[in-house]
RNA sequence: GCGCCCGUAGCUCAGCAGGAUAGAGCAUCGGAUUUCUAAUCCGAGGGUCGCAGGUUCGAAUCCUGCCGGGCGCGCCA
């Protein structure tokens, strides 16, 4: 057992407290324990947590809510740690805890490594399948949200002691090849190829594909080289092998600009000699049937369309390759859950392959995190109509707005760490963009919201960490050689008292993101600590307050400093030392 | 036609395991810097939470219908 552990947050403790208190008050009651818990204050004049369920008991208990609560306050415990108590309204239960209790849970946070956050994912296994671009495509602004919402949920779930794998199950296999192929040996610009290669790539594809549009015999060909490369064909493989090859070198470019990496990059053509024992072991149990020349297997009793496993060509497609990489999953991994980071277009495509994988007996819980589709204020964009804006222009203009930003405010620094600076806040901005908003909501793209480096923004994080590191150094430069924590957090202003409340929900932020699978809890969480902070610092003194106020105030802002970082770093965004 | 999602301040969005007077940011207006980093802080204005019903002591939140928008619906992935 970890110390983290071993400490029971005041959530939890209170809400312990109240249960006891329910069972003498209300002994006939059988509400279960789990409804009966405490919720932050809507208001702090209410008090500090608030705990609603008289209201509900209410109801089960057939008597006054009011009279409820209050026959439910008289009978707990005297504590010390609680300040008040009360009952308000319909029967709203007010809880304001004491400054001490809350001084303790912060000291408590201030010597574990963990926050005090628990280890809820410990022996548990989890496979993220996230970001995925396709092979020989570059990718756009629309691939950002996979991948930055994914290596989201993948530091949470580390962070809580999940094995995580994290897959990039890539786009590389599929009918597009032929045609690549056609376009590569009869338009190919080597040129072009040398300096921008999946750019031409995708060019040679577009003209392929327009041209077997109303040249039947060119469709034909592309079909033969399709043929031959599933075939084995030398060449054929050997062209693919480099479009990959070609394509990872930029995927991984840019992967290295985000920071993301993966525990495994399997793309679909890792698959291609499973597939057809899919189809048959799902003939073998009944699953799948003929029809129109193609095997499907029909889901009517999902209420849900049927899904085609094997086409009449006798080709394979994307169900049946998701279907074998779930269950090469399963038995390579042993894994319980699956949790797929894709856009909403894809929401049927799961169903029917969960659905079918339920029919099939496979017990790991698979689960589909969809997020809105990206487009211009002008509306989709498209290839066609040349208005993709490229995830490293966008990179690109990110750091180079926050490098401005820095020369601006920071002159004295050197080039190199300027530079540094700019790619931290720059792509941090990016990622926090994304994961600062509700997943499920189209977003319209803007250049100056999604590089947006004031207000609720990534920046504004980073800064208020940047001046807890000055504030550090600055008390470490005047009291040089004294220890503030051999002094006691105490706290006595008001929005000491909200910044401790605050400080103390970052295990349940965690946990919530994780169990949510939503990295915008975090991120809310973490705007709404750092603006307590920032009205904290702008109207308290610390180095100038006395002796013991002024250690107990630098213990505060470190706090606020780790929780800060270590929140950031589970979002996927660095934190600068200076800004 | 069927299915999924969205509709909250001028703009962009939080809030939606029902709770007290609906919150931020941007923009606008007014203040704060001899003092810990002004990428900041303090304050003001700004709302029929798409519309109409229903459930409930209580609905932005749950249910039904409608309107508007996005996406998907047998051989693409």
């Amino acid at each position: 057992m970890t110390p983290s552990e071993k400490i029971v947050n005041i959530e939890e403790k209170l809400n312990n407290w109240l249960r006891e208190a329910l069972v003498r008050a209300f002994p006939e009651s059988t509400a279960d324990a789990d409804t009966i818990a405490v919720t932050p204050a809507t208001d702090e004049q209410f008090g500090d947590y608030q705990c609603n369920a008289a209201m509900g008991l209410a109801r089960v208990l057939k008597t006054n809510p009011r009279q409820i609560a209050t026959q439910w306050v008289d009978a707990v415990e005297p504590a010390d740690w609680v300040e008040q108590i009360d009952v308000a309204g319909p029967g709203f239960i007010n809880i304001r805890v004491a400054a001490a209790a809350l001084a303790d849970g912060l000291m408590a946070m201030d010597e574990d490594a963990r926050l005090c956050t628990p280890e809820t994912g410990r022996d548990r296994t989890v496979i993220l399948d996230y970001s995925s671009p396709n092979v020989a495509k570059p990718m756009h602004i629309g691939h950002i949200r996979s991948t930055v919402i994914g290596c989201a949920l993948d530091r949470l779930h580390r962070f809580l002691g999940f094995r995580v794998i994290a897959d990039n199950h890539l786009g590389d296999w599929g009918t597009q090849f032929g045609l690549l192929i056609m376009g590569y040996r009869h338009f190919l610009d080597e040129t072009r190829l040398r300096e921008q290669p999946v750019e031409e790539l995708e060019r040679l594809y577009v003209k392929s594909y327009e041209r077997s549009r109303e040249d039947p015999d060119w469709l034909d060909a592309a079909r033969r080289e399709l043929v031959k490369l599933q075939q084995g064909d030398a060449d054929n493989r050997a062209l693919w092998q480099s479009f990959v090859d070609l394509s990872m070198r930029e995927f991984n470019r840019i992967y290295d600009r985000l920071g993301v990496s993966f525990d495994v990059v399997r793309g679909e053509s890792y698959y291609r000699d499973q597939l057809a024992a899919v189809v048959q072991l799902l003939q073998a149990q009944g699953l799948a049937e003929e029809s129109e020349g193609a095997q499907v297997v029909r889901l009517d009793d999902e209420g849900i369309p049927l899904c085609i496993v094997q086409k009449s060509d006798g080709g394979f497609n994307y169900a049946t390759s998701d279907l074998a990489t779930i269950k090469q999953r399963m038995e390579e991994f042993d894994t319980e859950q699956i949790i797929y980071v894709t856009d909403e277009r894809q929401q049927l495509h799961f169903k029917q392959c969960f659905a079918i994988a339920r029919k099939l007996g496979w017990t790991a819980q698979l689960v589909h995190v969809w997020f809105g589709l990206m487009r211009l204020p002008e509306g989709t964009f498209s290839t066609r109509e040349g208005n993709v804006i490229k995830l490293e222009r966008l990179l690109d203009e990110a750091e180079e707005r926050a490098l401005r930003l820095v020369q601006a405010s920071s002159p004295e620094m050197d080039a190199a760490d300027q530079r540094a600076v700019a790619r931290a806040v720059g792509i941090g901005a990016i990622k926090y963009a994304d994961l600062s908003q509700n997943p499920q909501s189209m977003i319209t793209f803007t250049w100056d919201k999604a590089l947006a480096m004031d207000g609720n923004s990534a920046p504004y994080l980073q800064y208020a960490c940047a001046r807890i590191a000055s504030v550090q150094d600055k008390y470490q430069a005047r009291y040089s050689g004294q220890d503030c924590r051999a002094y006691p957090i105490e706290l006595t202003e008001v929005v000491e008292r909200r910044l401790a409340l605050r400080l103390l929900r970052f295990p349940s932020a965690v946990n919530r993101a994780t169990a949510l699978l939503r990295p915008s809890v975090l991120a809310d969480y973490l705007y709404e600590l750092a603006q307590t902070y920032s009205s904290f610092y702008q109207n308290v003194p610390f180095l100038k307050a006395p002796e013991g106020v002024r250690e107990s105030r630098i213990r505060l802002c470190g706090l606020v400093a780790r929780v800060l970082r270590q929140g950031l770093d589970l979002l996927g965004i660095e934190t600068p030392g200076r800004i």
